[in-house]
RNA sequence: GGGCUGGUAGCUUAGCUGGUAGAGCGCCUCGUUUACACCGAGGAGGUCGAAGGUUCGAGUCCUUUCCGGCCCACCA
């Protein structure tokens, strides 16, 4: 025994190790000479706003997995690394910080300042992130890592908007769009997300001009009515044919404002009538523009009322609607309030609410790029795993709207586009040649020749530069040799949550700047929840981190204990329990080794594996490693299934049977010991490998030491190739005959553990038919069962527990230890089971219509099952009456 | 309103083209056998959400239904 070696497994020290050899080794550089067929990944690049969590550790692990295992394959891989300047969500994070430790805003800094405190965030952030890279094992190349607003990256985003630009696809234009009061910045349409909320729906009368009897009308935001220019009713609507055309007399405020017919009301809601507040609705302002109201604005961008009675001034839109509501019913106006459930659209990155807002943004006319990425996926270019959400996205892609790209925030790209202060010309900024980017005014306006020019104040939507990121990251435009080989890349392996903000443009903008569709394949993970099932947020206090667990249990165990629960699309529940039994695994595995190394002390060079296997369990084991080696799980990205198999061959397999079954042979020394040795090494090796993409530090470290027995030259797991481990072809009945063992095993194991005889209490067995099978592999019976001897014929002994298994008795001879009532009540139970089972299958053998139509195996594999089933219950039957004597 | 999912042992889940329900964790019993107690051996535990139907036979196919989760949609 190798007596420095610990009993368990340490992972710091070895992943500590491992992690900064493979950086200083340069393992994870691409490789622009090799001729092999390259496998190309471009991580999500992650925000920086934080350090990372449980759902980065997964879908990059499973990348890793993707790219080791193809590196493995033969294929060039190259793994893309980088990061997102985070646009909102990361400004977001400094204007709390710079609150929290300043009590500052970001109207307190100058552009400038506020992007220098930006980018020293990004520093220190992204440091943490590689830290983390490492940490993780990660196959990334961390002298190589990009970031969306780098040089490179921005003039990607630059010449992508040129573009645009030059294409007429892209235009400023005065919009409802959705603006959060809170981030103060115009949305796209899915980053708005709806929540569902308990409201009211009030009903208010507006009187006639000259204070008759008007109309009611129903509303869920009362506030709004301070800035309504109409009322619209649907123009077949009976109850209001009257009415069309008259002026009513707005509550509150007085105003005077029309009723007008609009195809677009629904008669059946509310009570048909709706109020138009054209600033503050899209539906609205489209009636609005239809009828030419006039657009009075009483929410301003901070979400505070404005230009209305002077009583509302300031307030909040909820206080508003409270006050207006309570105006309203002391007033008179207000007849009915109904309890209303409704949807409330809040920020995506805030959560506050938003507001529609009339303003001009800057839109990307998408339409023909949307069904450009149709094509390519209705041929698929792109596949989807699972493929449920290729039908989504085509349904989303035929529903487009233009992309509102203009965010009124600082951190990002800057839109590059000039205006003139004298007379409104707009044109494209400049690019700056050399390597640095930058961007400048031109000298004087195109059209007035005013020199008053300044550039754009906005910055571009980050989810921009994302779509270009699979371009970006290889240096587009730039027609490199490193574009040409890596793109487009091979998968795509993110959260389904983005597939539209991200995954849908990747495609749609890869195709039209790249020619190509970015990636061939998407792969999508499922979201990293608490073991009950709900989100991880820091409101909610569940979010586990990922360094943390690291540092309790190890990469390896965090990286297999993702990758044991990963299935296509699927969330996962997370809970510290499946970490540990993952970290237990790689004990398992380092104990194995341990055991090897024992028996390794002295063993002078290589180990040959043997040509051919006498013993039954070594075809066995090797039958049963080939058939891990090529199960195509990865291919398909069922993660899960693959880590459960390779973890079932080697804890039940290769250490509960295989090992148990070799000490014997171990301790025999000599040719035998060799032997078996050779074939333990030669798979335990081979094995590291197989699991080296999922678990790549503690294969790593243990490869080192054995690769020296093997033929194999030493080298680092990634540089291996995978294999079957022995293209040996096994008897067919190998794997019968050896279940068979191992049933007679766990039997007589059972009856032991059921008299309670301790495991050092050698016993005999006993079986009264000859069988040449069983007894040229007795020993196998002898080791693991604790039997003395397996003695074959002769008479049953009396007094002795006794099992059956097809033809074959066994008697376990009990002398003064048999409890004969224990016996009777077991040797009954296992009869009733059998019984039971018999007479399942006796009921479907009787039936007419089973013997007639079902297909001839079956009725004969039915009859077999059935007549082995008799044998064992008559079997049973004798040694119960033999029980009574 | 439209669409997509899932409902299998206490928990998390596997079950391909229909032929007596598997696993991991947990639980119970036994065990300090010279790799591992982060271990070994054995055991208990499921009328596969419900109801119909197709079939000789259904967790597996069809219909209906109940309960979750998610996405999309400008009904005030």
């Amino acid at each position: 025994m190798k007596k420095n070696l610990p009993k368990a497994y340490e992972h710091k020290k070895v992943e500590e190790k491992l992690s900064q050899k493979w950086q200083s080794a340069k393992l994870f550089k691409q490789d622009l000479s090799s001729k092999a067929k390259p496998f190309t990944i471009l991580i999500p690049p992650p925000n920086i706003t934080g350090a990372l969590h449980i759902g980065h550790a997964l879908t990059n692990t499973i990348q890793d997995v993707l790219i080791r295992y193809n590196k493995m394959q033969g294929k060039n891989s190259y793994w893309v690394a980088g990061t997102d300047h985070g646009g909102i969500a990361t400004q977001n994070v400094i204007e709390k910080k710079l609150f929290a430790e300043q009590k500052k805003t970001r109207a307190d800094f100058s552009r400038d300042k506020f992007l220098d405190i930006l980018w020293d965030w990004y520093q220190e952030c992204g440091d943490t992130i590689l830290y983390q890279f490492e940490k993780m094992g990660w196959s990334l190349d961390l002298d190589n890592v990009r970031f969306t607003m780098d040089d490179t990256r921005a003039k990607a985003v630059y010449t992508a908007f040129e573009k645009l630009w030059k294409d007429k696809k892209i235009y400023r234009g005065k919009r409802m769009i959705n603006w959060c009061c809170r981030c103060h910045t115009a949305l796209s349409d899915i980053e708005v997300e709806y929540e569902a909320q308990n409201g009211k729906l009030w009903h208010i009368h507006y009187p006639l001009e000259n204070g008759k009897q008007g109309i009611v009308i129903a509303t869920t935001r009362p506030e709004t009515m301070l800035a309504d220019t109409g009322v619209a009713v649907h123009p077949k609507d009976e109850r209001y044919q009257h009415l069309i055309g008259e002026n009513l007399k707005l509550p509150l405020t007085n105003r005077i404002i029309p009723v007008v017919a609009d195809k677009e009301v629904d008669k059946e809601f509310g009570t048909g009538a709706v109020k138009i507040t054209p600033a503050h609705d899209l539906l609205d302002y489209e009636i609005g523009q239809r009828h030419k109201l006039p657009i009075i604005t009483v929410i301003s961008e901070h979400g505070k009322m404005i230009d209305c009675p002077e009583k509302y001034i300031g307030m909040s839109v909820q206080k508003a609607r409270a006050e207006v509501a309570k105006d309203l019913e002391e007033k008179g106006f207000l007849t009915k309030t109904d309890k209303y459930k409704n949807n409330v659209s809040t920020c995506y990155r805030c959560h506050n609410h938003i507001e529609p807002y009339l303003s001009e943004q800057w839109f990307v006319d998408m339409k023909d790029m949307a069904k450009k990425a149709t094509k390519a996926i209705n041929d698929g270019k792109v596949t989807y795993t699972p493929e449920t959400w290729k039908n989504q996205t085509l349904n989303w892609l035929e529903n487009i709207q233009d992309w509102c790209i203009s965010r009124q925030i600082i951190w990002g790209h800057r839109i590059p586009v000039w205006y003139c202060k004298d007379c409104g010309e707009k044109g494209l900024m400049k690019m700056d040649k050399g390597k640095k980017f930058a961007l400048s005014l031109p000298a004087k306006c195109g059209k007035c020749g005013s020199k008053n020019l300044y550039q754009d104040e906005d910055v571009l939507d980050t989810w921009f530069s994302s779509a270009l990121w699979p371009l970006s990251t290889l240096g587009w435009p730039q027609r490199s040799k490193e574009l040409s080989t890596f793109y487009p890349s091979a998968v795509m392996q993110t959260g389904y949550e983005i597939i539209y903000l991200w995954v849908a443009r990747m495609i749609m903008f890869g195709l039209y700047f790249g020619g190509e569709v970015p990636f061939k394949q998407v792969s999508l993970n499922g979201i990293v929840r608490d073991k009950t099932g709900k989100k991880m947020s820091k409101s909610l206090g569940n979010v586990v981190d990922p360094l943390g667990l690291i540092d309790k249990y190890g990469a390896d165990a965090v990286r297999f204990s993702l990758l044991m629960q990963a299935s296509p699309g699927k969330d996962i529940p997370y809970g510290e329990g499946s970490i540990v039994g993952a970290r237990n695994f790689t004990n398992k595995i380092y104990n194995a080794a341990r055991f090897l190394m024992m028996h390794l002390e002295g063993v002078e060079g290589k180990l040959e594996m043997p040509k051919k296997f006498k013993e039954l369990s070594d075809n066995w084991i090797i039958n049963e490693f080939n058939k891990i080696t090529d199960t195509g799980f990865l291919e398909k990205f069922e993660f899960g299934k693959q880590a459960e198999s390779f973890y079932h061959f080697f804890w039940s397999n290769y250490c509960d049977w295989y090992i148990e079954l070799a000490k014997p042979r171990l301790a025999q020394g000599g040719e035998s010991k060799k032997e078996v040795l050779a074939i333990l090494v030669h798979i335990f090796y081979d094995y590291l490998k197989l699991l080296h993409p999922l678990m790549p530090f503690i294969t790593e470290e243990l490869a080192e030491y054995f690769a020296k027995y093997t033929s194999d030259n030493p080298d680092f797991l990634i540089h291996k190739t995978i294999l079957a481990s022995q293209k040996i072809t096994i008897d067919a009945n190998t794997v019968k005959n050896f279940k068979l063992i191992q049933e007679i095993i766990t039997k007589i194991r059972t009856i032991r553990s059921q008299f309670s005889i301790a495991p050092k209490v050698k016993l005999d067995a006993v079986i009264t038919n000859e069988n040449k099978f069983i007894s040229s592999n007795k020993h196998y019976i002898e080791d693991l069962a604790g039997i003395e001897n397996v003695v074959f014929g002769g008479d049953k002994p009396t007094q002795s527990a006794m099992t059956v298994i097809k033809d074959i008795k066994i008697f376990i001879p009990l002398e003064g230890v048999i409890d004969i009532s224990k016996e009777n009540e077991r040797l009954k139970k296992e009869q009733d089971k059998k019984v039971k089972d018999f007479e399942t299958y006796n009921a479907r053998l009787s039936n007419k219509g089973f013997t007639d139509k079902a297909p001839k195996e079956k009725v004969e594999e039915f009859k077999k099952i059935v007549s082995t089933l008799k044998e064992e219950i008559l079997e049973i039957k004798d040694a119960l009456k033999s029980l009574e004597k």
